[in-house]
DNA sequence: CGATTTGATAAATGTTACTCATTAGTAAGT
DNA sequence: ACTTACTAATGAGTAACATTTATCAAATCG
């Protein structure tokens, strides 16, 4: 607790309103966690992106965290709300490939700020209650939605739950994305997109084509028998 | 770069093998990380249950996460060589299932390592060629491996490739486990393995009574062709 | 037993996130 | 216009760590 010496070296001060201050901070961040991710961004290399002192940035937002994660938030957000509702989409099958290619979309634009929101942010205890937390809920609820439709509705068997198959839908999806950001091997965003939404979407099928298929196959057989005999009498 | 002072005042030292030393590092290391994770273990504590100083511990490894990387390595090598072997298993199903419930068991037992290892390590640019990265590559080989082969056999349909696949699998079971961790429900082992090797296996499987049905429509459209030649033969 | 090597020790140093006393600029009151 | 009260920016300082290093106790060896 040593007494505090001060000298009055001070330059010009830089006077804005408030929201400028708050977004040119908030865009300065945004393109240094882009460049290196949040243990390696440095709050003075924040600062002077964006022209202001450490201090300045601390009245603004309450520590390094906060800053990222409004960050993280004012992006996915805005990515989320351009998205066309699931609802006009035809068809399970249709719908699941949709949401599998519209995070993989969103992921893949900013793999680095995905990284930090899906790594970083959401291990940690205090995200629960977050604003973030709705968003993501927001986001994956729409897959939980179309799974316990077709569930209910008979189309899929009822032997998997259907939180299972959306952690299987996200799993997957991030998996292949991490795998991807270290570096092992490209991928095609249609590809996976499809190549999930398939193997859910057939392993599930109750399969009710087939059953049906096999039924009128017997009827025809059947009818096409009656024929043949009847034809066979004329003769 | 100031001269630098220092007291004689020092008390009786501890000699041991270097051996013993390591070890008991490791040992307290591990405990601590279990406890508290990555970030917040610090050194001083983990000097302190060694019952050694800060210093010595870098006598021994290279910094705090080349320490932590070995605590890693060593647990889950141990924990893999624990295993039988995979071939031993018959049956597609049951290998994926296999696979699936030996994961998540060496998840579940030790959460905090595993996140630290999937989620700090893995992502780290230093991962590839580490003995890490050999370990997670024999781990999720076998996957690929039981899916390629059914894939060739013909069991497995073509259309979606065996890396999909094998990340559909350790996808679901990462993030399961990471909601798990973050206290978003429980989950019984058993039921996610059968679950997702399920969903796999059923999406995939080339479901040869479908084809049947195709040879039965043919050969019942050229039945109807007869019948019908016949039945304009006669009018 | 004395010299030399080994390795443990405690203090120093470096790096960052974060705080706070101080002052530049602004608005309000008279 | 001039004083006064207020707000926001500043940058030197603090705290919490990981990591380095000069020093010395013990072990080993000739």
């Amino acid at each position: 607790m040593r007494k505090v010496e001060r000298v009055a070296t001070r330059r010009t001060v830089n006077r804005l309103s408030s929201d400028d201050r708050i977004s040119d901070i908030m865009a300065a961040a945004r393109a240094a966690v882009t460049e290196k991710g949040y243990e390696k961004v440095l709050i003075s290399d924040i600062a002077e992106r964006a022209g202001v002192v450490e201090g300045t940035i601390y009245r603004y937002f309450e520590n390094k965290r906060d800053l990222l994660v409004k960050v993280a938030e004012a992006w996915f957000g805005g990515a989320l709300s351009e998205d066309s509702r699931i609802d006009s989409i035809d068809g399970t099958m249709n719908k699941l490939r949709h949401l599998a290619w519209r995070t993989l979309s969103i992921i893949r634009r900013e793999p680095v700020l995905a990284r930090f929101m899906l790594m970083e942010l959401r291990p940690d205890p205090s995200y629960r209650g977050s604003p973030f937390f709705d968003l993501n809920q927001r986001f994956t609820s729409d897959a939980l939605r179309v799974c316990k439709q077709a569930i209910a509705s008979g189309e899929f068997h009822d032997d998997v739950s259907a939180p299972m198959l959306r952690d299987m839908l996200f799993g997957c999806i991030e998996h292949r994305t991490w795998a991807f950001l270290r570096g092992e091997g490209e991928f095609s965003i249609d590809e996976v997109a499809d190549g999930v939404a398939k193997v859910i979407y057939r392993g599930m099928l109750a399969a009710p084509a087939a059953a049906s298929s096999a039924d009128r196959l017997d009827e025809i057989t059947g009818r096409l028998e009656q024929v043949t005999q009847a034809l066979l009498k004329k003769t």
